[in-house]
DNA sequence: GCGACAG
DNA sequence: ATCTTGTCGC
């Protein structure tokens, strides 16, 4: 039987609208590191990358998953898989809400446990201030750890007047080679982020955008600078091991 | 009624 | 998110 997806209560989601909106207060849209401003990125030794990975027909039971990679060399240093309950319901626009709880804690358990090895930027699976209200999961976990995080969704949303038409295909149609971009602009006039080819191979673009303590243009460059494949490697990882994890610990069942 | 809908 | 084989190319 299919379980139809039940709508979430309305009560609910004023409440998760109005701490978006206070949390956004405290995002930081610009450059706060050093390495950051260098035009190599010197000083940057570790990049994260978070994901869960869902076993088939269950809604409830993931896998978090938290890796760190060296920089420049992109090897993994530390990995940290864990499976967990989720509460929260996916609504779009609320990403955060359900996912959020337990990457923090992954999060916090490398901060306890090897606090030398904690990354100095995390790449987080979905948008960042490319958001309905601004305030998308990279935002969420940047805010809360209090680390500077990139927002890279693999799907465009369409959110304050940027639209997936034909004029939009056609932009993606001019990016050339790795490292191009075009700029998402809210009717508003801000840029919210940018469509970028993040690897010579991949003719479909990732959307970056800022999710706490860095600019947008650190964040595109580092992003690209992150790619071996069309998703950056921390992510790419993150989600490999996590699903790797789910093959070894719940087979699928069989028939 | 139709289309949109990060993960 | 997950469901899924082969196929084309280096």
């Amino acid at each position: 039987m299919t379980q139809m997806p039940s709508p979430p209560p309305e009560e609910l989601v004023k409440q998760w609208e109005s701490e978006q909106k206070r949390l956004r207060q405290e995002v930081l849209e610009e450059d706060t590191e050093d390495w950051q401003r260098s035009p190599d990125f010197a000083g940057l030794e570790r990049v994260g990358g978070v994901d869960l990975s869902f076993i088939k027909g269950d809604e409830v039971n993931a896998c978090a998953q938290l890796v760190v990679l060296s920089y420049p060399d992109l090897k993994v240093l530390y990995e940290d898989s864990r499976m967990v309950t989720l509460t929260a319901p996916y609504v779009s626009g609320f990403l955060a809400f359900r996912e959020t709880p337990f990457l923090l804690e992954a999060l916090q358990r490398l901060e306890t446990s090897q606090p030398t090895l904690v990354p100095q930027v995390v790449f987080v699976d979905g948008n960042g201030l490319f958001h309905y209200r601004e305030f998308g999961v990279a935002c969420h976990l940047g805010v809360l750890s209090g680390l500077p995080c990139v927002g890279v969704a693999k799907n465009l949303l369409q959110v304050q007047g940027v639209l997936k038409d034909e004029e939009h295909q056609s932009q993606i149609a001019a990016l050339q080679k790795g490292g191009d971009s075009f700029p998402l602009t809210a009717a508003s006039g801000k840029v919210l982020g940018k469509a970028l080819r993040s690897c010579d191979k991949s003719s479909k673009p990732v959307y970056v955008s800022v999710g706490h303590r860095i600019s947008l243009d650190a964040a595109v460059r580092l992003t690209h600078l992150c790619c071996r494949y069309r998703v950056p490697e921390p992510i790419r990882q993150a989600d490999v091991r996590s699903r790797e994890y789910l093959r070894i610990h719940f087979p699928a069942p069989d028939t």
